[in-house]
DNA sequence: CACAATATTTAGGGTTGTCTAAAAAAACAT
DNA sequence: ATGTTTTTTTAGACAACCCTAAATATTGTG
């Protein structure tokens, strides 16, 4: 059972290693928690006595598969809770990260496993981000914008990107939520606008909308 | 923002305060929290400087208007999560304390009013206490056991004293849940057994059965 | 390669909340 | 009412986690 600085700092070293791939820096990790880098190092020093991450002076950190397992879930807490918290409760996509900061470190297995199943098992977040599953692995398909998308594609609605208020009101007038199916039937090269299918509705959107949601496309 | 040792000692403080009537002691708290009276004085010494209670050397404390809120608050919460957990999660009755003394620490207003709405504003958790309003103030109504109960009276089941999980199979496999109302249509007092009604059903439930189940009955 | 700039660690300290042991106050009993 | 028992407080210390300032290692540049 980690502490809830421990479970943090190993979810931002997790994070920050997608980016760099590698070893991850003091100053990296200080500045991504708001802190400063010799608190870094006396947690990380104390996570490599706990071997959840490797470490060498001056070296950086870099997870070992348990640190990277606890890490990642964490992160399938964090986001199940924020499903949780849009799907069930009616937050905005926006609204919802601190909670789920705060739900991340709820300490229950069996909570969880529960959470999930009364969520339908979800794959993504309201964010369009993978949920790991429960043995820390992530389905690692990227996710696109739509407007990446061209003519006869089609894609699932996992997120979007920006979420003011009038956009996430946009969504929810033509009936866009997380899991839609969108079919491209146009696409204007022009100015990047589309028309696309939503169920048996089929309307223009232009460049700026598609520009702001993330699908899936298997 | 109060901090989780803070609530915790609140939590406790209110409880105490129901049963004694008055100053609580240093010991009790200690008792009650699984600590030393040392640690108690420290805190409570804390929580008078915070106007949260009122404390006088070797004179136990009492929690101030502000503090009566506060853990009525954290009351408020943990109740509401154990809801949750029962009836949305599907978890037994008597699973839910020690994930709800976690969350009964998330810090969000919001979250919170969302949560009673989405469950529908319930006025009792799953044991049959009562979950204080967002002001802090429970409806005291007694909550009492179905024996106690006579002849033609009425009642609505609001928890369970025991909870193994026999019982609350039984409980299940006769469809009496939380809110279920329940009429006593005889009583024995030879053995104390029952006829009672459920929902059109009618049967005999034993003395053992109606001492373990609590009922309201406005 | 040497020196400046940058990154990292060390040393020493602060806060929160806990503990043990000892002192002080209050309660109890004869 | 006086001595004993119990309760409560004080004193001093410790662990987790964070900080500032200073020292040290690494990197970048001419």
């Amino acid at each position: 059972m980690y502490s809830l600085a421990e479970e943090n700092y190993l979810k931002a070293i997790y994070h920050l290693e997608q980016q760099t791939k590698g070893e991850v820096s003091t100053n990296a990790i200080a500045e991504r928690m708001s802190t400063k880098p010799s608190s870094v190092t006396d947690m990380i020093r104390k996570l490599a006595d706990k071997k959840l991450l490797s470490y060498k002076r001056y070296k950086g950190a870099l997870l070992t598969s348990d640190g990277r397992k606890t890490a990642a879930n964490v992160i399938r807490k964090h986001r199940l809770w924020e499903v949780f918290l849009v799907e069930k409760l009616n937050f905005h996509w926006d609204e919802v990260h601190e909670i789920a900061e705060q739900l991340e470190h709820i300490k229950s297995e069996e909570l969880i496993s529960r959470l999930d199943k009364f969520l339908g098992s979800p794959d993504f977040d309201p964010h369009g981000d993978p949920i790991p599953d429960k043995h820390g692995n992530v389905k690692r398909t990227e996710k696109k914008l739509l407007s990446e998308l061209n003519k006869k594609q089609r894609g699932v609605c996992v997120g979007v990107k920006e979420s003011s208020s009038d956009f996430l009101q946009y969504l929810d007038k033509k009936k866009i939520t997380i899991g839609t199916k969108v079919t491209v039937l146009g696409k204007e090269f022009f100015d990047g606008s589309m028309v696309i299918q939503v169920g048996r509705d089929q309307f223009f959107i232009s460049k700026k909308i598609a520009e702001n949601l993330y699908v899936q496309t298997n």
